[in-house]
DNA sequence: AAAAAAAACATACACTCTGCATGTAAAGTG
DNA sequence: CACTTTACATGCAGAGTGTATGTTTTTTTT
């Protein structure tokens, strides 16, 4: 059954990774890493392990190939919706409300907020943010705070971000997302006016 | 060699429980939850896997025993730490700081933060921090602010946590600790002066 | 105190999974 | 068209998990 199948190996290579990691990530957020076998995923990919480690070094590899790609879409749907907002205060706000919109597909959830800080360590969480992402949160601090001090705005940011994910956590388990908004709202706005008299 | 071996029943368990749950502790710590192996786990703790399997359902209860006692220390180290404070602000304060000096003890961060919520799930650590030492954030926080929203409430002592969470983990991670504790008395009281003119 | 029951282990096994080593077919190269 | 490289496929060795079954120690019963 060769016929049909003359393909270059560059796009061999691209349609194996793709059927791998898509089919990883189904499962990866159904069952969790751990729970899920690299014998499942094949299956479901519809290739053979020997393939799997052939594109990816082990199992880790391949679920960090599927969180790289998350969080890829998650800053493109950020970069898609900065729209050119009023005041640095509306583009803060605007843009934690795109955040959590982003955060509610599937198990987007428990794939960057969860098993990957566990599986790659939040070291490795923190590099792929800021090579995706990352920053947008503190250049928008620093367009709307008053000046402070770079290293307390790095740290300041991070803490921020980290009260934004349990906000997306608990809206992706089912919480209503009412209060959350209104808390992470009141939290920004509590931050923005920090250091005026 | 059972001259000296007159036990109690009481005492046996207790005495295997506590060996397993101190040997797992170890482990989980320096290699993991999932890179640590029951074998390895006994024969730190010097009993066998029957031992193991006698005393617990499987090895994500033996985890579950040893985050729960985690989290007993924690609420213990701040509840006794817990000083009549000046003002709510001054108690606030006061109680994030023995939070984070509790969360230095050896591998806390890791195994509350990281660990903890992948493999039991952000439920059951809630769920456990609210048996614990659960309530005293947001007791805090009511305490210190003009009245809100009770479910707001709830939502906004959620999302402090979680930046008092990251702070902790980063600092456990070798991160200078001054500029995150400098955020975090920030967001403290730019929340605080939330809702007055 | 002997016998019976229950608890606390110990041992052995069946199963699954992971990663690698080795083999084969398809694509690229000169 | 020979040759190399890439992309897979297959089989295997090791390790780990949970359970079933056996043994010993404590507790209860008579």
């Amino acid at each position: 059954m060769q016929q049909a199948g003359r393909r270059t190996n560059e796009a061999r290579t691209a349609a194996t990774r793709a059927a791998l990691i898509a089919a990883a990530r189904a499962l990866f957020v159904e069952k969790g890493y751990a729970e899920t076998g690299t014998p499942e995923i094949v299956a479901a990919a519809k290739v053979t392990r020997g393939a799997l480690y052939h594109h990816f070094a082990d199992k880790a590899d391949l679920f960090r190939a599927v969180v790289a790609a998350e969080a890829q879409a998650v800053a493109e749907a950020i970069d898609r919706a900065t729209t050119d907002a009023a005041s640095p205060r509306k583009a803060l706000i605007e843009g934690t409300g795109t955040y959590f919109a982003a955060m509610t597909e599937s198990g987007r959830a428990r794939l960057l907020l969860l098993d990957g800080p566990a599986v790659l360590g939040p070291h490795a969480m923190a590099e792929l943010d800021r090579s995706t992402g990352g920053g947008t949160l503190r250049a928008g601090l620093a367009a709307a705070m008053r000046p402070i001090d770079p290293v307390e705005l790095d740290a300041l940011a991070d803490c921020l971000s980290a009260a934004f994910d349990r906000a997306a956590l608990a809206i992706a388990g089912g919480a209503d997302p009412a209060p959350y908004c209104a808390a992470i709202t009141r939290l920004i706005d509590a931050t923005l006016r920090t250091g005026r008299p």
